[in-house]
RNA sequence: CGGAGCGUAGCUCAGCUUGGUAGAGUACCAGCUUUGGGAGCUGGCUGUCGUGGGUUCAAAUCCCACCGCUCCGACCA
């Protein structure tokens, strides 16, 4: 392709709304433009990135035996109905309706469709197990597109879904998919860490994610120093350090104007990691107290694992009616909890400590001297609290808390879907048996911007050559040279000849300018064609990422790249 | 939805406080000059100043409403 006939044109500024280093990377080259927030067009040169990407991805997927069909993109909202799912996915639906102001869905995922699918396809465990994946446009309705193609309204995915017989056939299609996904990321360039993650509206009982570290992830995932434990922090388990307590007789005392755990900090004295943190929720009907150690916070996935689905914080006004106090003097002593309605949950880290204070459930009063499984009232123990650096792993180990963009996700579903569908087959001995499902997102355009943003430097993108648009920029200067010209028709030929895929220059520009956008465009290798080179007999080839360069014969060029590509 | 900020040329931004003929850089077009890391000179094109209303002789500028965009928080591939 030569650049004179392409629809390209590089911005030396980057647009206002770019803050992150790919997006900026992703308008600066000319790889995308948008059209309104969180919905962008590829270029071409964009496009031909996303299609290495999805060859990739298909590639895999057809490798571990994935069968690709191509589902709608409109979907009627009575599945959902029987998914449960309207509800529960209600906030990222986007409804749109047809003449006759019948409701359709914009599928933002498609297991309600490919499970009733399965449900008329197959009958029989002889037909099992099959894994269905496609790659499709998706929808969502989110609440706040950011970063470019990091998280968009409309977005490319690669969605996999299993159907087994059993749950141990289950596992080893799940495992499949998991082995798919690494050799795909490793394939574009990206050193994707698998977690073990939370399993949200999805439901189901097993599930990990992959993802890419980045200062700008909007995950965070918990690692294990020099040991193999991954989690995402919704899931991640771990241990604080220890305090020591010493247990005494509980007494009340007096606390007046005492609000917050920093306040009991600097006034008492009484260290965070002393005191019980007492938080409220509500579902509307229900009050819930949920406890954990003063210097730990809630994370919000466990909160939900542990209380059920439709709980939230409660406001001051249902804390005093529930409780008889504002935040700032709550607690779960028994005694002050007499005749209230409410579930008490504790963090498992409260278990067996002595010597903590708490608030009284009465303004300006705590209690010292608690020694949590005697004084308190706990109805359950769960954990809950979200994993802080330095804590310790289950097998003692310091974890430590990073950031991660995260490009795919695999979820062991169970018979959810399959029994609300009707996936159901006969097995061998004649009964009906419901599917044991899995199933697997790629985001494909977001994987696309995490290679940029793992693959760049100041002066523009460095494109791995599995997925760069073209893997060679031809840089033609002094244009007007017959020599130049004819050296310049030779390694054109032998990159044709060697099946390498090129971006001819030719436009008629000085040198500096040539040499910052292929820069800034950053395919592998820049095959420069000036009047100095061919004097010499050779051009000069320029690694993107090393920046080394080498003067190969003009005739050679092709050779020399494919050699570098197969190595 | 809550909090913060911003809407002026394709892009980056000035002008707004104190109302008076809409600007710069870059990009783009033409010419000359230049030619191995975003050169120089000359000339040119480019705008419903986000939209609607109000105040005023006069509004990019002051006032009101709306819309859009970006950032921080809850959600996710």
């Amino acid at each position: 392709m030569r650049w004179t006939q392409s629809l390209l044109s590089t911005l030396r500024d980057a647009p206002a709304e770019a803050e992150i280093a790919s997006h900026q990377l992703l308008l600066r080259a000319g790889l995308a433009r948008k059209l309104t927030s969180g919905l962008y067009t590829f270029l071409p040169l964009g496009l031909r990135a996303l299609r290495k990407v999805e060859r990739i991805v298909r590639e895999e997927m057809d490798r571990a035996g994935a069968l690709e069909i191509l589902m709608p993109a409109l979907q009627p909202p009575d599945l959902w109905e029987k998914s449960g799912r309207i509800q529960a996915a209600a906030d990222v639906l986007f409804h749109v309706k047809d003449h006759q102001e019948r409701r359709w869905i914009l599928g933002p995922t498609h297991e309600e469709v490919v499970t009733s699918l399965v449900a008329g396809e197959v009958q029989s465990y002889r037909q099992l197990p099959r894994t269905l994946y496609q790659i499709q446009t998706k929808y969502r309705d989110e609440i706040r597109p950011r970063f470019g193609l990091m998280r968009a309204k409309e977005f490319l995915m690669k969605d996999a879904y299993s159907f087994d017989a059993d749950e141990a056939g289950a596992k080893k299609s799940y495992e499949a998919m998991v082995g798919a996904y690494r050799k795909i990321f490793a394939r574009v360039g990206l050193k994707a860490l698998q977690t073990e993650a939370d399993t949200g509206v999805m439901g189901g009982s097993s599930s990990h994610e992959f993802s890419v570290p980045a200062e700008i992830g909007e995950g965070e995932i918990v690692t294990e120093e020099g040991g193999s434990y991954a989690a995402a922090i919704e899931k991640a388990e771990g241990k604080p350090s220890e305090r020591n307590g010493v247990a005494g007789k509980m007494e009340k005392f007096p606390t007046p104007g005492i609000r917050t755990i920093v306040d009991l900090e600097k006034k008492h004295g009484v260290a965070a990691q002393d005191q019980v943190k007492t938080l409220v929720f509500t579902n509307g009907k229900e009050t819930a107290l949920l406890l954990v150690r003063g210097d730990d916070e809630a994370q919000e996935a466990k909160v939900t694992r542990a209380l059920g689905a439709g709980f939230r914080v409660a406001v001051d006004a249902e804390i005093r009616e529930a409780l008889g106090a504002s935040p700032g003097s709550l607690g779960a002593v028994a005694s002050t909890l007499a005749g209230k309605k409410v579930t008490v949950v504790a963090d498992l880290v409260l278990k067996g400590q002595a010597g903590m204070i708490t608030g009284a459930n009465e303004n300006g009063f705590h209690f010292k001297g608690v020694e949590v499984e005697k004084d308190l009232r706990i109805d359950k123990w769960a954990d809950v609290r979200t994993v802080r650096e330095g804590d310790f792993s289950v097998s003692g180990k310091k974890l430590s808390v990073s950031r991660g963009i995260e490009v795919g996700h695999a979820f062991l579903l169970g018979t959810k879907y399959s029994v609300a569908l009707g996936a159901k087959f006969l097995d061998p001995h004649g009964k009906e048996q419901p599917a044991v499902m899995g199933c697997y997102g790629i985001g494909v355009t977001r994987t696309l911007q995490a290679v940029i943003e793992v693959h760049h430097d100041k002066d523009g993108i460095q494109w791995p050559a599995s997925v760069a648009p073209y893997t060679v920029m031809l840089v033609t200067l002094d244009l007007a040279d017959p020599a130049v010209k004819a050296a310049t028709d030779q390694v054109v030929a032998s990159l044709d000849k060697a099946g390498v895929d090129y971006f001819w220059d030719d436009r008629d520009e000085r040198p500096g300018v040539k040499f910052k956008d292929a820069d800034l465009l950053g395919f592998p290798w820049r095959v420069t064609i000036g009047a100095k080179s061919v004097a010499k007999g050779g051009v000069e080839i320029r690694c993107r990422k090393t920046g080394a360069m080498e003067m190969v014969s003009p005739a050679e060029v092709g050779s020399w790249v494919r050699n570098k590509l197969t190595s």
